[in-house]
Formats: structure tokens, C-alpha cells, sequence
DNA sequence: CCACCGGTGTGATGTAGGTCACCGGATACT
DNA sequence: AGTATCCGGTGACCTACATCACACCGGTGG
């Protein structure tokens, strides 16, 4: 599982032994059972998580007590109430576990340690944020221009194997639909 | 106009003279005066932009000719098609005036020489990168969660002063219903 | 074996918001 | 001045989707 984080680390910026350990160093590895929150609203955001394996929905619930699902958190993503971790408040959203699932945990003082220590990391993490808010950009775009039939057509074709591995109700949340009206899509 | 770049970079990053006159040589300013496009859907992105005065929208237009408004940049703001910048692509949005704007520009290649000459501006990109992946998530999750009023009265709230500046038209095309809708929420 | 529950389908009905069509006031151009 | 163009309001109608209600199936645990 080291290993995992290494290789996902060096997909953007090559790293000595020396650094890797320096970097490692910084980490906790941890799991999770299916149904465990890692994070809950209202309370404080101690980590930023890596996903070695798993699945996860960051999810915020309304005042009428339905779900909304930000992201699905899967393999290889970096998930947490990033608003909450980085401004030290509390969270706004829940992580819960979908599946059984292994994580790396990076807390605020570490990261910024982290960052210090090794400024390629800096690199790192302004890579992955780049990519982040470039696809929540994506998404904002799909809310404002498609149909739910739409969107589930292009969730469909960019993660097949997630529609498997999650309740239709979960991926109603996640289009922002009602559970029965996805339902009636496949028609 | 150099100053406000100044006072910008080191409400995150703090410089020395000779760090500020190293971080400018990287950028060039320009002005543009309404209407004028400073990306045009399907031409290339050179340049990301710190607007120092005016404002423009960030915008899709799509197959059947409607305009999705994914944000208006204002004082202060860094805008571009992002993707599209990053990746060398011709732009799937288009960046336009709606008032006479003044810009410093920079390019992909000045971005990247600036980030290996000065690491702290890679720290103060991270953190923009940071708090606009934040933005956007509230954003998502505003457009999942609320009605077409909700979402107007939030804009009237938080941005006054846009609502002022901008047409109807184009806060409808930002919020995601049609003019003739937001036209009746007033009531 | 049965009760329960999570996941899913489906009918009937309600409603927010879209679309189309028209109008009237304000700039702005010549 | 006169005309066009932008901007906003409003009525009539339509459609996508929400909501409520119920029914079915396949576990899982007493």
C-alpha cells in the first residue's frame, strides 16, 4: 500500500528513497468498514484522506434530511471537506464508506510540514487541486446545460464500474434526481 | 496597477522588491474594452488572466445556442479556460468583456519558469487553486440542493454589487434558469 | 419459516421552471 | 428626429422532474 502511494505520488513528480520516506513519514495508514464515517457534519476535519482501496461518498444531508452526493471517492482520490480541513471548522459534509476500505490520512500540521520539508509535494498538491477544481468546473458546467438523462449517459460512459458498484439511490443523489426518476431513465 | 498585483500575491505570499520585480517580468498587461473576447471557443488559450479592473464572463455556448455563464470575473479574480490552458487545447469556453477591463497576462510557459524561479508563487497558486476548487464544490452543491430563487437571493447576498452590474439576462445564464424566470422571482 | 429491510420498479398526480409570443421603455447609432 | 437594438416584464401553455403511494424481490437474522 506504500507502494500504491508512491507510484501515485510519482505519476506527477519522480522521488528519491530518501524523499518517499520523508513524504511516508508524514502519513497514517488506516481502515474502514463499510457504513464508518471518516468524517461528520458538525464535527472537526482532522485529515485529508488518500483512497488506497475502497469506495466512499462525500455526501451533505439538507435541512429535509435528503442526501446530496458531491463525489464518489474511489481508488487513487484525495477526498475530504476540504473547506472544513483547511479553514479548521466543522464539517459540512459526511465521508462515509461504501465498502470496506483502506486509507492514507494526512493531517493539517503534516501537511503543511509536508509542503515545507518537501516543496516538490507543493508541486504535487497544486497539480492534483488544478485538476480538481478543473473538473468540479466540469461538472458545474454539465448541471447548468444537461438533462438527468444526460448526465447519467455521461456517467455511464466515464465510470461504468462505478454505476455497478453503487445503488441506483446513491447515483439518483449524485445526478441530482429523485431516485424514481432515474429509475425511469433506462427506459 | 503594479501595486494592486503586489498587494494581491502577498495577501498569500509575502515578496522582496527584487521578488516582486522577478514575479512581474513574467506578466504583461493589457486592457480590452467591452465586447472584446479575450478567448474565443476553439482557439487556443495562451495566457491565464489577473484582472485588475473591469469584468467579464467566462461562458459556454452550446449546441443549440444558449449561454451557460460559469462565472464573471471581477477585481482581483484569475480567470481562463483553465483546461484548456493547462492542456494546450483549443478552448471549449469563451472569455468576454462586459465592461472596459484591464489585465495583467500570463502565459503556460511564464507560469511554469515563474514556478521554477519562485517557489513561494507556487504556494500562492496552490492556495488560489485551493480556494477555487472550494468555490466550486459550494457551487455544485448550491445548483444539487436549491431552487432557481434560493440560488438568487444567495447571489443577491453575497455579490450586491453584481447583480447591479450585470444584465438579467446574464445572471439567469449564471444561475442556470431562463431570463423569463428569474424576471418573475423578483416577486 | 417468517419478519424485516434495502434496493428497485411503476402508476397517479403536482409543480417549478422552460418556451414562445408579445409589449414597452431606454439607449445608442446615423 | 427616427430607427434599431438591448433590456426587462408578463401571459399562455408545455414538459421534465418531484412527490406520494404501493408493490415486488432477494437477502439476513431471529
Amino acid at each position: 500500500m506504500e507502494q500504491q502511494l508512491r507510484e501515485h505520488l510519482e505519476q506527477v513528480v519522480p522521488l528519491t528513497d530518501e524523499e518517499f520516506a520523508l513524504a511516508l513519514s508524514h502519513f497514517s495508514g488506516r481502515r474502514f468498514r463499510k457504513h464508518q464515517f471518516l468524517i461528520q457534519e458538525g464535527h472537526p476535519v482532522p485529515c485529508a484522506y488518500y483512497v488506497v482501496s475502497g469506495l466512499l461518498k462525500l455526501v451533505h444531508t439538507d435541512e429535509a434530511g435528503k442526501q446530496h452526493i458531491l463525489s464518489f471517492a474511489m481508488e487513487d482520490w484525495w477526498e475530504s471537506d476540504f473547506r472544513a480541513y483547511h479553514t479548521q471548522t466543522p464539517a459540512s459534509l459526511a465521508l462515509e464508506c461504501l465498502e470496506d476500505t483502506a486509507v492514507f490520512c494526512l493531517t493539517l500540521p503534516d501537511y503543511h510540514r509536508l509542503c515545507a520539508a518537501l516543496p516538490k509535494l507543493e508541486r504535487f498538491f497544486l497539480h492534483k487541486a488544478t485538476l480538481g477544481s478543473m473538473a468540479a468546473q466540469q461538472r458545474i458546467l454539465s448541471l447548468l446545460t444537461t438533462s438527468a438523462r444526460q448526465r447519467y449517459e455521461q456517467l455511464l460512459a466515464q465510470h461504468p464500474a462505478l454505476v455497478q458498484r453503487v445503488p441506483k439511490t446513491l447515483l439518483a443523489a449524485y445526478l441530482g434526481v429523485s431516485r424514481e426518476t432515474l429509475s425511469r431513465l433506462s427506459a
